[in-house]
DNA sequence: ATCGCTTACGATATCGATAACAATCGGGCG
DNA sequence: CGCCCGATTGTTATCGATATCGTAAGCGAT
């Protein structure tokens, strides 16, 4: 008895090699590679029959292979807290930007704000033997931080000023921006100031901002303690909503909340219209971060902004730059670049 | 003279290798790669050894080289047209979350909305190999389908529908629920309804949504043409408050607008709001996306909602199981997943 | 003609892991 | 007691590219 018919297997066109390339071209593995550098010295005609034989095979270069011998990935690794903020997605952004330029690609990774997920990312980007990595925060896990240091490869935190930092930064002081906020809002006459942000310690920026708040309170002898804990971030407009609610019934002479983001900042405007609450006139609202919503809100909301693309721009040059400087076996020169925020100030305050 | 004093060149620690763990754990590099994956077959006593050489050599495993021999590179190719929308970075995580319960990392790429880019990132992204690709259109250059046709791995397409599928497929009809949308209008009484979209014919989703939109008018005998096109996309909030005027001012009869997506119905109710014109008492507005925006909106915006996070999850899992079938030597079989849509009716209509 | 130098290319040895197969050891069983 | 078997570990040969060095040819200067 004749076995059943041969299932129809995948014909797994097995991808050519550049073996096969330098066969057809007649010419060796070495020269095909070269030819398919911008830097490689051949000549015009080799170069020719070798993309063509490229294009007939529909040869794609196995970077995976390459990363091998030259020990050069061509990858760097990008943790981001969460890649569904736009601040996050625009840096991310601006670093594909530049790095794209050199043939550089983006290992991308969200933490969820988490150390502990970061930790392990962290791990799991190495494994990758990424050139560089970027980091979206200044505070890691001991072994996380460990990994980075020993890991051999530029590192850059963004997002924040580490007190001690790994090597390179690219970043700005969340909670002097939130303070700047604060003492805006006081000059424009309000003085019962209250805070909105989550309620985990795990958003470092989150946490930040808050400090700088307290600190200009204190500073400007307004009542303190005036904050209102709310969900884990990345805190939503429904929480903002909500918290805003508590703010205003736990401390009803509050005139002015500040938001750890636009986002809950604009659920905070919100509720506000639908219970009738003027803002400004019942109280003023601000944000943080110049989200789109908030230049395009009625009212436009107060916030502060940051250029979160310029950030991973900068962050992607001194990655190149450092990577340049290992080439050419330059001595590591780590740099902290702060970038500059601005408090804006529109209809919600 | 003594030379300055010579500059502290790096310690580029060299990573370690298994070799060198295997060495110190005295046995050999096969038993290490054995140790180090779950299902390897090792004495507990070994293991824990070469445990303890890993953790004092700080080592961590090198997938580049892994890939190599193993044929098998854990990447997954994403290719999203932006990552800044929060519908598309929505799917990019739930594509992660599959994947990475199974040790796969997301390879992302930004087309831009543009196919010319797509192309340009399909090739590259082919160059590292990845075992399978997910890309958010159902359009594609000739030279991008041909390539993703025949790099032999699984391709999923999603977000559409697209007439003649190269392989697997996760999506729905934009063209359908845009149609929907338009009828739903229809049933509450509005007899003039526009369309506000994109100039640029590169979003493929978007001109489907504008498709079915024109279909809609038609049947149900409605004034067509209607339609205003403003910008690249992806259309901002901005353009929609401008494109609102320019469709009220063209065709001042019309007494609602469906826009190409939420943030575009957004800033043109918060246009209308600042213009004094009622929504939806002068104009009915309807997003598409059900966007974060359009929940906590006032008015809240009626839209389209499709589970953006769940085509990533099926994605993903319809392609770990084209993975699967390819490892048992399973023959291939191309899947087309509808997922639903439902049209969300709120106070903006 | 010789030398030196540049240009274009090839041969070989890796890079660091895993696949595939071989080897070893102990124990169960006829 | 001999044989077979499963569990554990080692050996060897790759995977597909690139680094490095070597070689041959071409060419101008002396």
């Amino acid at each position: 008895m004749k076995p059943p018919r041969p299932t129809p297997r995948t014909i797994t066109k097995r991808p050519a090699t550049m073996a096969e390339v330098a066969a057809r071209a007649g010419v060796s593995a070495m020269t095909v590679s070269r030819a398919l550098k911008s830097d490689g010295a051949v000549s015009e005609e080799t170069r020719r029959k070798i993309l063509a034989a490229v294009d007939e095979l529909g040869y794609v270069l196995d970077l995976s292979a390459g990363a091998l011998s030259s020990k050069r990935t061509g990858f760097v690794a990008v943790l981001v807290p969460s890649i569904n903020n736009s601040n996050f997605s625009d840096t991310a952004r601006g670093i594909t930007e530049i790095i794209e330029s050199q043939g550089l690609q983006m290992l991308l990774g969200y933490t969820d704000y988490d150390m502990e997920k970061e930790e392990q990312l962290v791990q799991a980007m190495l494994t990758r033997r990424p050139d560089g990595i970027i980091v979206t925060d200044g505070r890691h896990t001991p072994k996380a931080r460990r990994m980075l240091q020993s890991a051999g490869i530029p590192v850059v935190e963004t997002w924040d000023l580490p007190a001690d930092p790994i090597d390179h930064v690219v970043g700005f002081s969340n909670a002097e921006a939130s303070r700047a906020l604060v003492h805006r809002l006081y000059q424009k006459g309000y003085r019962n100031i209250g805070f909105i942000g989550g309620a985990s310690r795990r958003d470092t920026r989150g946490a930040d901002r808050r400090l700088g708040y307290t600190r200009a309170v204190e500073e400007l002898g307004l009542p303190a303690g005036r904050t209102i804990s709310f969900g884990n971030p990345p805190i939503s407009m429904e929480q903002g909503g909500q918290a805003i609610v508590h703010l205003i019934q736990q401390w009803p002479d509050v005139d002015a909340a500040v938001c750890v983001s636009d986002l809950s900042a604009f659920g905070a405007i919100m509720e506000c219209h639908r219970r009738g609450w003027a803002v400004p006139g019942r109280i003023a609202i601000a944000g943080f971060g110049d989200f789109e919503v908030s230049r395009w809100a009625w009212p436009r909301i107060t916030t502060v902004a940051v250029d979160c693309r310029n950030i991973g721009l900068e962050a992607g040059r001194i990655l190149l730059g450092a990577l340049d400087d290992i080439q050419n076996e330059r001595p590591p020169n780590p740099a902290t670049l702060i970038v500059p925020f601005e408090v804006i100030e529109r209809e919600s305050t």
